[in-house]
DNA sequence: AAAGTACGCAACCGCCGTATA
DNA sequence: TTATACGGCGGTTGCGTACTT
């Protein structure tokens, strides 16, 4: 599919669809000069094209490792999986799929998984029933009446799921530590602190930090397998 | 065959965090 | 400390294509 080009008045800065000779122009200088320095590149080229536009047309389409085509089923599965936990943390779901761009899979949840899920959702509503309660020392309250802990900051990662549409979940709470395996995934071993929060807010939705996913997905090289295998 | 509509996706926009002067 | 530039990210737009009427 391809765009009519079209010129911005701002600068004499082009916009719009890229031309195979753009592509060329850009491709050629990030072999000879690498990734980064983006609005240096209308500079030292002929490109009029600003630094951003440069950046997203090389992450999104012109790096050599792009993997093309549908997804497969098992991306399919691990983007379905990745949302639950991560939400729409688009760039740390491409992270575990090689190949894939954020661009790419957001595009691909807006316009394809998104209706999906919620035709399935339609379908069946009996999850419920699937939230395992395991090795409880003490009584877990209702989460729909957990409110959002005072520790909690903007920068925490709400999981984009509620309780009632996560399933197969494994909740554990001990004593002087908080253990949560979701999705089949172990907490357990990582440092209290990392542990921003581990709650639900008021909308029935539990709260972990992106400090404490990061880590924890840089670490965990296997996820995708895991989680492929867990399907 | 033509017009209208829905869909897919590349690209842009605005915001935010970080680095530097 | 403040201002500015830049890079990165998620949300959104708009164009071309496919499908439907």
């Amino acid at each position: 599919m391809v765009k009519t080009p079209c010129t911005s008045s701002m600068e004499g800065r082009k916009k719009g669809a890229w031309t195979a000779e753009e592509d060329q122009i850009l491709k050629d200088h990030v072999r000879n000069h690498g990734e980064g320095k983006w609005n240096t590149i209308s500079r030292k080229t002929d490109l009029k094209r600003s630094g951003k536009s440069c950046r997203l047309r090389w992450l999104n389409y012109l790096r050599p490792d792009i993997k093309r085509g549908n997804f497969s089923e098992d991306e399919e599965d691990l983007i379905i999986r990745l949302h639950k936990l991560l939400g729409n943390r688009w760039c740390l779901i491409a992270g575990r799929l090689p190949g894939r761009t954020d661009n790419e899979i957001k595009n691909y949840w807006n316009t394809t998984l998104r209706k999906k899920l919620a035709e399935e959702e339609n379908y069946s509503k009996q999850s419920k029933e699937n939230i395992i309660l395991i090795n409880s020392t003490e009584t877990i309250p209702s989460c729909s009446k957990e409110t959002k802990p005072a520790t909690t900051t903007n920068n925490d990662l709400q999981i984009d799921a509620s309780w009632d549409s996560v399933e197969n979940v494994n909740y554990k709470q001990q004593i002087g530590s908080t253990s949560v395996f979701l999705q089949g995934i172990d907490f357990t071993d990582y440092e209290e602190d990392k542990f921003l929060t581990v709650a639900s807010s008021s909308d029935q939705t539990p709260l972990f930090s992106d400090k404490l996913l990061g880590s924890w997905l840089a670490d965990q090289d296997n996820l995708s397998f895991e989680l492929v295998q867990d399907s």
